[in-house]
DNA sequence: TGTACAATTGTATAATTGTATTATTGTACT
DNA sequence: AGTACAATAATACAATTATACAATTGTACA
């Protein structure tokens, strides 16, 4: 039971009063890193409106990188809210994760230079698209 | 332990996840025909996952003759893996690896540049040692 | 041996979750 | 009135989980 308060009169639209008020929950401490949100037909049911409504609600939060909704399982207070990963820790993040590509790299049997390539092949996109996708797979082999 | 990384936020699928990431474990040889793969539900705990995920995951894997299920008996990596087993799968595998490195990296707030600039300088040293050594760290932040 | 039975394995199906697409409703503006 | 647009709802769908089941293996005991 959330309890949320929602001013169904007030001209503002439902699903930004939803993200609003969740949005405060997770401010003052109600809401930790973690925690499970109501589904959204069980927070829709409670708050007599739309799931639909609460999806919305849901996704923008998750595109902000307050939460992360995961077809099937849930949606969930992310653990770490991006901004306040300072500089060098970010940093030492980073070059680990590079490291850690390059030793799977190297045991698939590729070459520097093949995963260079690969790189920035893949960093023009991200710069052209602002933002990254997933690769896709076929079911196949 | 496999030890494979999953996203839960990429949006990818839970069991296509799983199926490439075995794929790359074929291909770069730390799975070798014969093996046995963990148990649908051992793994499915590993990565807190419903066992039905895995076992999705591995009727894929079966049906593209990769691996073999067996009912009451467990799942193995079949003696002849698919001839694709070879360049182009690898190449697919490299781009898969950073391409999660990647959206790792753009979570943490890391710029197009600064990732490459890391990707250069680990490269360069990939390549004056002729092998990867894992960077040291420090303790504290 | 062999037989009964529990434990462990993968399988099948339904229920639950979020997602995508389309239709409806309301509101502001001409 | 009419039109355009945003918000909400309806519907169908895909991913994941829950539950019950079937096949195989291991083990105890006659």
């Amino acid at each position: 039971m959330m309890n949320l308060e929602l001013d169904f009169r007030s001209g503002v639209p439902i699903y930004l009063q939803v993200v609003e008020r969740i949005k405060e929950r997770i401010a003052d401490g109600r809401l930790k890193p973690g925690d499970q949100l109501p589904t959204v037909r069980a927070l829709a049911q409670e708050l007599r409106i739309n799931f639909n409504t609460v999806a919305r609600a849901y996704r923008i939060l998750d595109e902000a990188g307050v939460i992360s909704t995961q077809q099937g399982r849930g949606t969930y207070i992310l653990e770490m809210p991006p901004p306040e990963v300072s500089a060098e820790i970010r940093r030492r993040a980073v070059r680990a994760l590079i490291q850690r590509a390059l030793i799977e790299a190297e045991r698939m049997g590729a070459s520097p230079d093949e995963f260079v390539d690969f790189v920035n092949e893949q960093v023009r996109r991200w710069k052209e698209n602002g933002r990254l996708q997933p690769i896709e797979f076929e079911e196949g082999v």
